[in-house]
This record gives C-alpha cells, sequence and structure tokens, in this order.
DNA sequence: TGCGCTGGCTTACGGCGTAAGCATACGCTG
DNA sequence: CAGCGTATGCTTACGCCGTAAGCCAGCGCA
C-alpha cells in the first residue's frame, strides 16, 4: 500500500531535522510526536526510530542544529563590547525565529556540541579583551542566562498572546504603568527592553574593568 | 472498596495544590499526571477535575502558589540596591527551592496574579527610587529574566547532573577553562557567578542614573 | 545463485488527559 | 423525621503518546 511511494528519495537524519524544526516552528513543542513528524515525511513513526534511537536524541539533535544557525564572532575583527553586542542581539534572533524551540534550547543546551563551540567563541572573545578566564566565566554564564530568560519573557509576553480574546483580567490594585502596558507589549518595546539591558550589563561591566 | 477510607478528610483546592507541589519537588514535571496526583492523595484522577477544570488551570494555580513564596520589598524600607538585590536573590532561591518547577514559572508566569503582585512591588521600588516608568519597567524585564534564565541554567548545569555517569564528552578544542570547570560546576561557582551578575547589572544601572 | 543488510512496515503495550455518566452521602426544607 | 437536591468522588471509555518486538521487500556483494 505504501509501497505505491516507496521509490521516494529514503530518509536522512537530516531530512528528519528539517521537519522536526518546521513541525516546531508551524505547531509547537507539543505537537512534535513521532507519529506527526514521521506523518510529515510520508512515513510511519517507528521508522523514525532507524535514524534516532529516542525522542529525546532527537530533540538533542534538533538543538545541535538550530545552534549552529548561530553566526559567531570572528575574533579581532571589532571591538569587544561591539562582538559581544553582536552576538547577544544574534542568539536573541535565532531565539526569536524559533520560539517555540526555547524551551528546548533553554533546558537541552548543556553539554551540546553547538553550545560549547558557542561557549567558547564567547570565551575567547572576552579574553582576547582582558578578562581573566573566571571573570570571562562569570559574563558568559549571566549574559547567556540574560538572553534566554529575556526570549522567553518575551516569546511568552509579546508573541503568545497576540491573537488572544481578552486582555487577560488584571486584579485590582497593579501598578498603573503595566496595568497600561501589560497588554499590549509591542516588538519594538521588547527591542527597547532588550537594548536596555545590554546597554546596561556594558556600562557595568566598563565600570568594573575600570574599577580594576 | 476505596469506601473503606471514604471518611478521609475531603479534598480541597489546597490540598491539592500541596500535593502537587510536593509530587513536582520530589519526581519532576513529567511525573505529574493527573493519575500520580490523585494517587498520592488517595483519590482516583478523574475526582481532581471537581476542583480543577483542566490540568492547565490547575498547573497555573500552582505557578501561583509558588510564587506566593517570594518575600516582597517592604516599601522605603532600605536603599533601593538592597532592596532590589534582595529581591532578586529571594526569587532566585525560590526557583532553586524547586528546580523541577522552573520550566513552569518561565512559562506561566505572566498574567498569573502572583506575578503581577511581584511586578507592581518591583516597580514601586523602582520607581520610589527615581526612574521613570519606562525605565523601571525596562529593569523589570531585564532582571525578571536574568534571574529565570540564571535559574534555568544554574538547574540545568550544577543541579541536574550532579549523580551522572560519565562528565559529558567534550568536542576538542573547547575553551580550557570550561573544559575544566564544565563537568563540575559547584554551587558556589553559581553563587558568585550570579553575585557577579548582580553587581554588573546594579552598577551600570548606577552609571546610567548618573549620566543622566 | 544465494545471502545478509538496510530501511521501511505492523502490531501491541502501558500511560496520558479528559468526556460522560453513575453512586454515595451530606444538609436543607417541610 | 422523611425526602430530596447537590456536592463529591468513582467507573468506563476514547484517542492520543513513546516505543519494544518482530516482519518483509529489495539491494549489493560473494
Amino acid at each position: 500500500m505504501a509501497r505505491a511511494v516507496a521509490s521516494r528519495r529514503p530518509l536522512t537524519n537530516a531530512r528528519i531535522l528539517d521537519a522536526a524544526v518546521e513541525l516546531i516552528d508551524r505547531s509547537g513543542l507539543g505537537d512534535l510526536s513521532m507519529r506527526h513528524l514521521g506523518a510529515a515525511l510520508g512515513v510511519e513513526a517507528m521508522s523514525l526510530y532507524r535514524h534516532f534511537p529516542s525522542k529525546g536524541v532527537l530533540l538533542e539533535a534538533v538543538v545541535g542544529r538550530l545552534l549552529a544557525e548561530l553566526v559567531l564572532p570572528v575574533p579581532g575583527h571589532a571591538r569587544w563590547e561591539e562582538s559581544f553586542r553582536a552576538l547577544a542581539r544574534g542568539y536573541r534572533q535565532l531565539l526569536l525565529h524559533h520560539p517555540n524551540a526555547i524551551p528546548l534550547l533553554a533546558t537541552l543546551q548543556l553539554s551540546n556540541p553547538g553550545a560549547l563551540a558557542a561557549a567558547g567563541a564567547v570565551m575567547a572573545l572576552l579574553r582576547d579583551a582582558g578578562f581573566d578566564a573566571k571573570t570571562a566565566f562569570h559574563v558568559l554564564a549571566t549574559v547567556e542566562s540574560f538572553v534566554i530568560g529575556f526570549a522567553y519573557w518575551e516569546a511568552g509576553t509579546a508573541g503568545l498572546r497576540a491573537a488572544d480574546q481578552p486582555p487577560p483580567v488584571l486584579p485590582p490594585g497593579i501598578d498603573p504603568y503595566i496595568a497600561e502596558r501589560w497588554s499590549a507589549i509591542t516588538r519594538a518595546d521588547c527591542d527597547d527592553a532588550f537594548e536596555f539591558g545590554l546597554d546596561v550589563y556594558v556600562a557595568g561591566l566598563d565600570r568594573l574593568i575600570a574599577s580594576r
């Protein structure tokens, strides 16, 4: 029966991952089941297990594929602050480009080769700028946290609720600025807030350097 | 059969939420199924639907319960930097106290009454300190992002992998400091990194204020 | 020619959220 | 005290899920 299309180009690792990313982007993490993914490829669910031993491993590979999209800074190509900002912005863009995958990236990136490569690039960048290893590591950890946390917040706040029915009921006594803004945060607001966070962080870093 | 224990204290909203939090803390989000939760309470899964219309609503209530643990700053009680740091630390502690619930808090806190109360407290704190509403909102968004992102990273990196079999294989060419540290990040390292992030942020905020 | 390998398919199991309806027991009204 | 409505928990059933186990067509090589 399915023999009719059996002459189809065979499944490959890359084809599966492409389909998985597309499915996640279109329908969200919750709809990424082995059966759906198989159906998207014209194949039965169990066939996928020829290529990935479990769904968990497949998800790790998805994370690797997504992180590979990240453009890493060329060493010594610009002032470190600029490379630093560019990397943070690039990471945010990557996350916003795949908002449904953010929980995945937030959870699984540890020990992922792609993540380690990115981490190494940041470390090199900061050490070239004169930071000692420990401080560079702290910067790495805190900035990565900030970007992921921000994208999470942003996707949840400004993204998901775009076409919701009611602006969620606000309990009384809430801060007036929040009450006004909360239900209509725009992308531009988020851009502003993100750049603000970067400004504050870089300024603080500068001061810390200066005071040593 | 279950009639034997039918004289048990009846289910209440609060009792269910307590059991849910305990179950999450002990066995993780993945094991929080309606059947398990029911079993933990000596009750069938479907009985829970008398008290919560769906699992999603129950999870939102869990988030509310957890956020209620957060100690909010008393207005005008200390220098704003101190209140600010205390709140960030308290939030981090709350998250680390329930590491398995972090994905929940990261996703669901928007529009949650508890979250809005906390947000309002931060806004009040910052406006008392002289920030204009827009800046205060930016600070709120970025700091909240930082704390959640950091706790996520911390729980995943330093927490979950505590008793893993092999330190995960590192691809070659990785940054030497990371290679050395990655597989054995201690809680103290995380404390340092978090305080470092706070220091940098507050310093940057100071400088930004001064330059106005 | 034959044989083993590759890459798919089929079936089946236990667990999930939850829709629908049943049974019990408590508190109110008369 | 009798009778009944309502609150609360139980049972059954449906369609999902991840995946273990085994089957089979067709290809490449000896």
